[in-house]
DNA sequence: AATGAATGAGTATTCATTCAT
DNA sequence: AATGAATGAATACTCATTCAT
């Protein structure tokens, strides 16, 4: 069974995904939770703090999706793969909800918390690219942390373009899955 | 002499820079475009209304910013070099108004207006492409448009990332500049 | 071709018949109506000082449909069957006009035109009882002119009865209309 | 001690009755209750919502005022009687309240629900008529439903003439009451 | 910890009215 | 007479937050 503040963030998530966050009331929060108006208060101190909250909980999603992918996988070209499908699964899931965490837009306040928040991900796929670097498959001159926002950025973009902007179909998809891996591929001439 | 309709806009990008989207309100623009209460309404049904009129108006601002460097140069290393700089002045200047215009969180209802108002960018990008193609200067399999869409996403959110999220320093912010262009570059193995 | 003036008018109440008063602004009569905003102003005051003209055409309408139907009429049988039906036949048309000019609910102040413009009404009726007292086919104690009022009030309430808040079919409509002219004749022992 | 809601009902009331269901704004309401502005939305959506209210309470009140004097009467004729002063005395009181209530103007959407409320007091009526037919006081065709039903609209529209329209004296009252009752005997052949 | 009715400041929104053209 | 863009006071309404239970 979940917490009640567990409670709180998923009935959160799935509002911010069907209203978007504006129309989300802390009102709407507490009555799909099934928890009474004053309950909130006692987690959160406001609707803006529920956002690292959220943000931990998107990234701890997407990293579940690349980890369990990546650790199969053996070159770097397959590694990358998986995070770029890793990365359109979760945006599909959640297209309004990474639009609002990735952006920042969640006030100025958070945005600290929220390097923070994502920095595990950063961090595993520098390691990638670092541990490509020390066995050869790739060279570059930019230094894997900045490297690997910079990956990160773009499939985001990308992903988001998809799934948030046109509302592709599925051929359509697939295609920009595929251009922004061979974009990424050339990249970092592989 | 800027009509009452121009003025809205004008404030409100001014406003949403300063505090932000949520802590703007209609009463605050109508009081800085010095206009009644009544006459916002006239113009924009709700303060979300505003943001396909706010997303043209910043695309025109960096198509200008784009448009005079970009005539000058020569090559499509150049031009590139030009563009990035635009993409990363526009964004010093209006770090917040971007960071909503460019994440789409104004409320699903305007994200189809957004890619038209987006279009001309996208479709000068292209261009540019498809003529370093032409003469050879580029070889790659994307089609132009997509290239172009990829460039954009790309950039934008490195230039996000050091003047939203890290509010970085005119020294860290010069070495993301020249990282995203190298990244760029090697993409399109220029 | 109407004037601008009969134009308001006719606007107003086909809005009112619509809408009810209270959602109906004056910037919808005027767009219905095809003049501009300022021009109601010259015509009438404001909305309220609509009423009086509105109720005049109503009595207009009613008067009408009564004139037309009594002349031919002998008795004063036939002339009470004639003047019901002619009630009827108005509220069928404009229930919601009518509620609001016969319950005077358009604000204290008009209070005593109404009465002045229902007169004529009034005074048609109460013609109608002197002459049949007169000819002996009506014996009452009441006075002529406040019978008239008291089967006017009568009439009206019981066609509001059926088409304002029943919305009664067809035959209900005819059984309510024949009890109420039993009822009228019963109490005037015709 | 009353309930929020009660104090917002006996509020609305006594300000209809003042100034006019118009002039009286949900601030005045809540200032009269004492309550807090959002405390009315909790009980009423808007301020048309609260007529159904509204009207419940006038039928109490009517109910009670004849409740108390028929049950002392004997013969039908001293009933009647009785309900016609028990109307009378309520106009009196609550003279706009009732032109409100009773012309129905309380927008179209709450009208079927006033049938409703005022059922209690119809069936009360058509159960005296019943009884009067029963023990031979009362021949009639018509159904006592009915009878009961153009009872109350020819009463209560001879009240609001003097009450409401001609603001009447005091003499002028008492003739009124007298000449609807003579009538209404009449009508009922008593 | 949990509740949920009550709060009221803050904000959006409406619409009658004006007035320069 | 006619226009209709502009006005801004008046009002409705929301919703984060509190607190007695």
């Amino acid at each position: 069974m979940m917490s009640k503040k567990e409670l709180i963030v998923q009935s959160a998530i799935d509002l911010f995904q069907e209203q978007g966050i504006d129309k989300t009331t802390i009102s709407d929060i507490v009555k799909r939770a099934n928890i009474a108006q004053g309950t909130f208060y006692i987690y959160f101190p406001s609707k803006l703090a529920l956002m690292p909250a959220l943000a931990e909980e998107m990234v701890k999603v997407l990293m579940e999706h690349i980890g369990s992918k990546v650790e199969a996988a053996q070159s770097i070209k397959e590694k990358l793969t998986n995070i770029v499908d890793a990365i359109f699964t979760v945006n599909e899931q959640y297209p309004e909800v990474l639009a609002v965490v990735y952006s920042g837009l969640a006030s100025t306040e958070h945005l600290k918390q929220w390097e923070t928040v994502y920095e595990p991900c950063y961090e595993m796929i520098s390691q990638l690219i670092e541990e490509a670097i020390d066995n050869g498959e790739i060279t570059t001159k930019l230094s894997p942390k900045r490297t690997a926002k910079l990956i990160i950025g773009l499939v985001e973009s990308a992903a988001e373009q998809v799934y948030l902007y046109d509302h592709s179909e599925e051929t359509e998809v697939k295609k920009q899955q595929e251009a922004v891996l061979q974009f990424l591929f050339a990249a970092l001439k592989l």
